[in-house]
DNA sequence: ACCATAGTTGACTGAATAGTAAAGTAAAGC
DNA sequence: GCTTTACTTTACTATTCAGTCAACTATGGT
């Protein structure tokens, strides 16, 4: 069986954990190597790419740090709305807590890497659409289960998830701009207003 | 008083230009100067980085590409809804027609470079926030007008505004990554939706 | 005419970059 | 203990990159 190595792993959380801190544009591979402890031979015996490792890096990504998550906080037990007033709360704690840790507010890599390559790379471009398809799917299974539960009204699901989802990907990403966690201070009202509920519960 | 140049136009020209193509950390120097056809001497005689030339740059974008638009689109002639409603088509349109000339949807810098630098650089970061202030600011006016003509009814004016600007760049973001301008065709309704106008015109 | 000013040029440095290739090494199977 | 497999390491190449510098050139003012 040869040797056994670790080696891969490492790559992968290096990677990651650069592209918290710069835009993927920025990491090099010299980089990704000497923050996984990994030489460049290594690098290109597993990947033959930086693109490549990024793929399953946002894989890896998504299984260590986001389903669980999401899982929990779109949990079907809740009410839709809840569902999503969870959410909200729940991102903009998070974005406090890594404006105190860190003094700026990183960018979780999907978004940001998709925004940035989308037009340069098709394979990463295909590879977080379907994640950020993946991440919409828990907004629209709240959107419908709020729906058929009489809490709103609405005559199209798909178009009223596109806006929540998009307002929290823009504010986010305002946030970040700001460096001020602040912004997502309205994420809840602004979920709540586009759910035609006004101010309603916290 | 010397000899004269536009090579500093040419320059901002230049960066602007690939910007629309790349991320910013993906343009280098060299790429720049031989777009602009000016050697890198000339370059550092202007301008001591790329981030010094950058901001003189989204500048000049704001000047040259967005404000007479949005100077247009905002026109306080119109009502606070027909603004936005207008605003929303208008960037529709828009993605549809990039789509078809160059068959991705390329950025408007602004944004993007926002997102990328503004956890690296400080100067670039309260560049891009100046200029998405103003850009705000049309979105301000028009619900502040929209509200006082009895069109909608808030009770927190600024709230809404961030709501409709983040779901705005968060749609348009999206749009982007997914290389498919229809994703856009929600932001008009969604605009209604956030002004708590489920479907009206068109 | 000449001089100061404003801008241009080309050649250069040194560091960082992606990527390669060949020899070396650990572990499992026989 | 030998061999195959799986991985590691080192040393290397060839670009590309940011940034510098001194010599050169056009232009207007006097």
């Amino acid at each position: 069986m040869g040797r056994s190595s670790d080696a891969k792993e490492k790559l992968i959380d290096a990677i990651i954990d650069l592209m918290w801190e710069r835009s993927y544009g920025m990491v090099t591979i010299d980089q990704i190597c000497q923050k996984a402890g990994v030489k460049k031979g290594s690098f290109y015996y597993f990947f033959k790419s930086k693109s490549e490792l990024t793929m399953e890096a946002l894989d890896a990504y998504w299984e260590a740090n986001v389903r669980e998550k999401l899982d929990s906080i779109f949990s079907p037990s809740k009410s839709g709305v809840q569902r999503l007033l969870d959410h909200a709360k729940f991102k903009y704690e998070l974005t406090k807590e890594l404006k105190e840790r860190d003094g700026k507010i990183l960018a979780c890599c999907l978004f940001t890497v998709g925004q940035e390559m989308c037009n340069v790379d098709q394979d990463l471009r295909n590879k977080v659409q379907e994640l950020l398809d993946r991440h919409m799917r828990y907004f629209v299974t709240a959107v419908r289960d709020a729906a058929s539960e009489g809490l709103i009204q609405t005559d199209d699901i798909e178009a009223t998830t596109a806006c929540l989802y998009s307002c929290y990907e823009g504010m986010y990403a305002r946030a970040r701009i700001a460096n001020d966690p602040e912004v997502m201070k309205d994420l809840q009202a602004s979920y709540l207003r586009i759910l035609g509920l006004q101010q309603a519960v916290a």
